[in-house]
DNA sequence: ATTAAACGTAAATTTAACGTAAATTTAGCG
DNA sequence: CGCTAAATTTACGTTAAATTTACGTTTAAT
C-alpha cells in the first residue's frame, strides 16, 4: 500500500514543525494547512487518508469545519482542543469526529492514535478513475464517459454514482445513501432519492426495469451492477 | 439490526451498575463480568459486539486479558483505566485497544465514544454469508442461493428465513417468530406466519410434506433442518 | 367415525414502495 | 438584478409486498 497521508490543519506553527517530523519518520506522508479554508480545499484536492484538525483556527470555528468534511467523505478526522470540558468532546464525536487529543500532548500518543485509526477504519484512497465495461467515472469532477462520450453529472448525482460505484455488487441501503449525501436522515426522506436516482439514470441512459448500471432493491435500497 | 451487546468486564459494582442502566437506555444490550476468565468465557460464548475493559481486574492483568481476546477476534475494546500516564496509553492501544478512557469518566462521553466505535468499525456478529449444503443465505440481502441459482426473497421471507436458520436444528417457537418479525404477538396471529412459510417454501422449492429446510412441529413452531 | 384444532395454500384486498414528470424553490454567476 | 442550472417538492400512475380472507387437508382425541 502506498503511504498513507495526513493532513494536518492548525495555525501553529511550532505544532506542524513537530508534527511534520514525527509523521514522516513513522512512514506517513505529511500534508500541512494552517487555516479552514485552504484545509478544506487540500481535502478535496489532495485526499489524504486521515485529518488532523484544530479546533481553534483563525477564520471558520473547527466544528463547522468538521460537519463539511463529514458531508462530503468518511476519512477518519483526529481533533485536537484546548478545551478539556468533557461536555465539548461528547459533542465532537457526535459530530463526527472519529477521536480527539487534549493540548498539549504526547506526540506518541498522537501517533498511536493514528496508526487506530486507519488499522481500525482500513481507508483506502480512490483512485482518480473507475473504469467499467463501457463507464469511465471520474472521482474529482462530476464528469462520466460512455463510450468515450462525456456527460456532465450534477454534484449530487456525482456523489451519489461515486458512493455505489466504489462498491461495485454491494447493496447499499437508503439511509447510508441518504446520511453519505445529505448528511442526516429523517424517515420519508426517501422520495429525494427517488428522484434523484432518476435523473442520474437518465443520464445514464439506464433502464429502472431493466438496468445496466443502478439496480433496485425494494425496500432496502440500491446496488451498482458491472 | 439487532441491538448491539456490550461487555462489561469490570469488579466495581458500583460502575456496573451506572453503566448497564445507561447502556439499556441508549438501546444496548449489557452483559457483565466481575473478572477476567468470567470475562472471556462471555466473550466466547455471547458473542459480543463491543468490550469495554477495566485494566485494574483482581484475577489477570487487564493487559494480558486485552491481548488475549485480541488473539481470537478484532471486535472492539475500549479499555478503562484508572492511571493517567500518557506512556501507558500508548502501550495500550498498541496492544489492540481501540480506545481507552481513564476514571472517573462522564458517562455521556463513554456512551459516544461507544457509538464512534460502532459505527467506524461496523462490526458484524453475523457473517455475511451462511453455508449450507445447497444453500446460501445472504445475511445483508434478501438473497438466497440454491445450487448457484439466485433466488430473491422479500424482506419478511429474509427475516424469517434468518431467524430459523441462524439456529440450525433448533426449534423456534411460533411466539419467538411472530415476536421477531412484526415485533408484537397477539394470539391469533399465527396465521400470517402460515402464509409467510408458505411463500417462502415455495421459494425454496422446499415441500411441507417432506422438507428439506424448513420443518414443521405442530403446535409449537419451525426448525431449520441442514 | 366425528369433531376440533392446526396446518397449507390459493386468491383477493390493502398497503407500501417505486419511477417519473412537472412545478417550485434555491444557489451560483456575470 | 436577472439568468441558468441545480436541488427540492409535489403529484400521480404502476408495481410489488404484505395482509386478509377463505377453504381444503391432516392429525389426534373423544
Amino acid at each position: 500500500m502506498n503511504k498513507p497521508r495526513i493532513l494536518l490543519i492548525d495555525d501553529e506553527e511550532k505544532i506542524h514543525q513537530f508534527i511534520s517530523i514525527s509523521l514522516t519518520a513513522e512512514g506517513f506522508e505529511y500534508l500541512g494547512c494552517r487555516d479552514a479554508s485552504s484545509g478544506l480545499e487540500c481535502f478535496q484536492n489532495d485526499k489524504p487518508n486521515l485529518i488532523i484538525l484544530d479546533l481553534g483556527l483563525p477564520d471558520i470555528d473547527g466544528s463547522a469545519v468538521l460537519a463539511m468534511i463529514r458531508k462530503i467523505g468518511n476519512i477518519p478526522i483526529l481533533v485536537l482542543t484546548a478545551r478539556e470540558q468533557s461536555a465539548e468532546k461528547v459533542k465532537l464525536l457526535n459530530a463526527g469526529a472519529n477521536d480527539y487529543l487534549s493540548k498539549p500532548f504526547e506526540i506518541k500518543e498522537l501517533i498511536a492514535r493514528i496508526k487506530v485509526l486507519l488499522r481500525d477504519i482500513q481507508y483506502e484512497p480512490i483512485p482518480a478513475e473507475l473504469h467499467f465495461e463501457n463507464l469511465i467515472i471520474r472521482t474529482f469532477e462530476p464528469m462520466v464517459f460512455i463510450k468515450n462520450t462525456s456527460i456532465h453529472l450534477t454534484k449530487k448525482e456525482h456523489q451519489l454514482l461515486l458512493l455505489l460505484a466504489i462498491n461495485p455488487g454491494v447493496l447499499i441501503s437508503q439511509k447510508k445513501i441518504l446520511v453519505a449525501i445529505w448528511g442526516e436522515f429523517h424517515s420519508g426522506d426517501s422520495h429525494y432519492l427517488r428522484v434523484l436516482i432518476t435523473h442520474l439514470r437518465k443520464k445514464l441512459k439506464d433502464d429502472a426495469e431493466d438496468p445496466i448500471y443502478i439496480k433496485t432493491e425494494p425496500g432496502i435500497g440500491y446496488r451498482f451492477i458491472c
